[in-house]
DNA sequence: ACATAATATTACTTGACAGGAATATTCTTT
DNA sequence: AAAGAATATTCCTGTCAAGTAATATTATGT
């Protein structure tokens, strides 16, 4: 897993606008107006979004417009694979323990 | 989602501290060794993993057995069920495309 | 070509954080 | 109680990143 991506959605600024770029591709004004952030700070969070992969950009006329990439998701989402075991693991000793509270499994 | 989940695991080595505890938990000396970092780094990078809630304690004799706590993890999953829906929408449009090309479905 | 809108970049200041070394704390053992 | 092992904390220093303000760049419309 990249630490990168991590990095990039450390910063709360930056993960409003993923949240909100979730809802649809929009252009930086739109973006600042929105999360009632000034410009410039703005395009350089968009900047660290983009470098981490996060997001891309299409010209269209005047205007950028940024979009998430699935990719860097995707990536989070394998490397969380490895920790559903984690939980689920734990999640079984639970049902386990409810089995045993209602007498239907005997203890180990 | 909050932000510092991704913030302790933005830093590099305690990605890998995670990583590590997945397999099992571990004392501090152990993950110091393990991990080629000094003990006093050790330990302050498990404090702030602490105080995200992404590890906890169990003190056992001399030492301190550190573990993963589910919690965090979960929560970084259900964040991610929003932004599935984004990728496979995309995967959706490439699935019609691939039709497209193998004469299964007309254009719209 | 020029004025304007949208966005990006730069310079500056400030605060947060990582690494290293030294030290403090806590627990165990004798 | 003293010594030793395991861990935590503190202090220091350097680096990086965020906010602000000002300015530069790029594209549009007249």
């Amino acid at each position: 897993m990249n630490a990168q991506t991590f990095n990039a959605l450390a910063e709360p600024n930056r993960l409003d606008i993923v949240d909100l770029l979730l809802e649809e591709p929009l252009p930086v004004g739109e973006i600042a107006d929105k999360l009632k952030l000034n410009q410039p700070q703005t395009s350089k969070h968009l900047r660290v979004l983009s470098e981490a992969g996060l997001v891309e950009v299409q010209p269209i006329a005047n205007r950028r417009i940024y979009k998430l990439r699935p990719e860097p998701f995707q990536e989070l989402d394998s490397w969380l694979d490895s920790y559903r075991r984690m939980w689920e693991a734990r999640m079984d000793r639970l049902d386990d323990y409810l089995n045993v509270l209602q007498g239907k499994k005997p203890l180990n």
